[in-house]
DNA sequence: TCGTCGCGTAACTGTAGGGTTACGCATTAT
DNA sequence: ATAATGCGTAACCCTACAGTTACGCGACGA
């Protein structure tokens, strides 16, 4: 395995996407860097707040934080999301050839649930 | 608003996707569906936990149950899968570029933006 | 009708996490 | 030097949650 770069944990990755707004950080980078003030600025929680989610960003390698005067300004790095990227295509596939096969299995669903004799073949009970 | 499908809430998806259990089970039920009973098995985890588990991913619509006789078949929805998926997309420009370039684009950008005067050409940048 | 199986749920514990306020430490301005 | 600014951290809440064991209930096989 050529681990050419560094290789980011994706659980820190995953974990850091599951709050809201550490995902609005993140897009609020796309945007272009920007000091601690200002992301925290652009939320209605507390500082400190915004400051905890930095933390878990960068623990995660998902932003990048380096001093201007005083200063911290936070740029996005989305190396890490390649990971989450590289687990999703293993369900691409699904969500593009499923779809039929989907369809045939609600349907199904729905028929079992009005007939409700299709897997009581062996038994005559066959009820609720 | 414009439900053309179901719209699921991709604020459950990304939460059920932080455990690195409930990932695992889904990459389990990758290759078909399974009762419960059998998912809990392939872990080292109680199955009441396995339960809750499937429970959250129930919640966001990631797996589907039904009932065969004494079993509880689960199967995998990808679809919700697909706001991640788009959600990542925005990012993947980002990851094209090169790092050096994106660097100094983000700077750039930076730059321009308001309070440039006075963070300015203190040019702190690159050390550290 | 019973006992067993499959599985969800209740009740409880320990811990992580997101929120707050108070504070400390650099860095810049006066 | 002193004050003010920017921002992280500590200490503290409270809720969420991953794990456990004990239990209940419907579905089967006898």
């Amino acid at each position: 395995m050529r681990n050419r770069s560094v290789t980011y944990s994706s659980e820190a990755t995953f974990q850091a996407l599951a709050d809201p707004t550490r995902r609005a950080v993140l897009d609020l980078l796309r945007r272009g860097s920007l000091p601690a003030g200002e992301i925290a600025g652009a939320f209605s929680v507390s500082r400190p707040a915004i400051s905890k989610h930095l933390r878990l960003l960068r623990r995660a390698h998902l932003v990048r934080e380096h001093r201007e005067g005083r200063n911290r300004v936070y740029q996005l790095n989305p190396e890490p999301l390649r990971a989450v990227d590289s687990w999703l295509d293993q369900y691409r596939n699904f969500w593009r050839m499923n779809l039929t096969s989907l369809k045939t299995f609600v349907e199904a669903e729905h028929a079992k649930e009005t007939h409700a004799a299709k897997l009581n073949r062996k038994t005559s009970k066959g009820d609720l």
